[in-house]
DNA sequence: TACACCTGTAAGAATAGCATGACAGGTGGG
DNA sequence: CCCACCTGTCATGCTATTCTTACAGGTGTA
């Protein structure tokens, strides 16, 4: 999935729920849904410390849910500015099937059962 | 969300997200998404031990993505069926906004910030 | 110079998750 | 009885994740 909602791979989709599979993070997102900020502004909001809260946000971006920019300041100082990317997933069976289909399989998908009728009730 | 497409609250939605975030259990979904299948053979389907299959089927039922029951056999054999539950869940900043919000908040969702215009640009 | 901000990174400990192998129990059929 | 299936559970390592503490830089203001 790239900006908007198109068909996630395999290795999008386990980053983009790995990324999201976790009580911080999602509270991050939350936070940052109510408008952009930076890091150490954001780690205080939360009660979080900045190395971890950076940590954070390094996944959330690779992921690319949260994108992330270097701003100068009026001041002069540096200030990393992050926002919400306007991801839109649908997580259901079919897509799950689909994005499973081009993920490397690390040993045999199995080889299909041949004719199967062993997934017969009865 | 329950069977379809409610809006999940927070634990629901973490014990979703992390049933899913894993290549093994998603491979599990979308062998299972081809048609419902005991636990012993999807093992050897998939090419993984049966107690770890196992341990991914209850974190997936218990996510309630997949639904299994014991059923017995014409021959009186015990054989444990899973098949996927119609789930569909909608990721969006919005959506995860409002789960965060019915999480239990492990410290301070922190003072919002008072007024606030630290998070305006320039 | 000292202070108060900011970013970025790294080393280490505590914890959770993943995976294996072995066990106990049940069935039916040769 | 023995073999070939099945379910369910546990003790055990191993690996990945999470989190803290501590650095090294940068800026502007008193």
């Amino acid at each position: 999935m790239g900006i908007a909602g198109s068909e996630p791979s395999g290795e999008e989709l386990l980053r983009v729920l790995a990324a999201l599979a976790n009580p911080q993070r999602l509270r991050v997102v939350a936070a940052l849904t109510r408008g952009q900020n930076y890091v150490s502004q954001l780690a205080r909001d939360l009660g979080m410390s900045r190395p971890l809260l950076y940590l954070h946000l390094q996944r959330l971006e690779a992921a690319g849910l949260v994108v992330g920019r270097l701003e100068l300041s009026t001041e002069g100082k540096a200030m990393k500015y992050f926002e919400v990317a306007p991801f839109h997933l649908e997580v259901t069976p079919a897509v799950l099937a689909r994005a499973v289909a081009t993920l490397a399989e690390t040993q045999a998908t199995a080889r299909e059962r041949p004719q199967d009728e062993s997934w017969e009730v009865r």
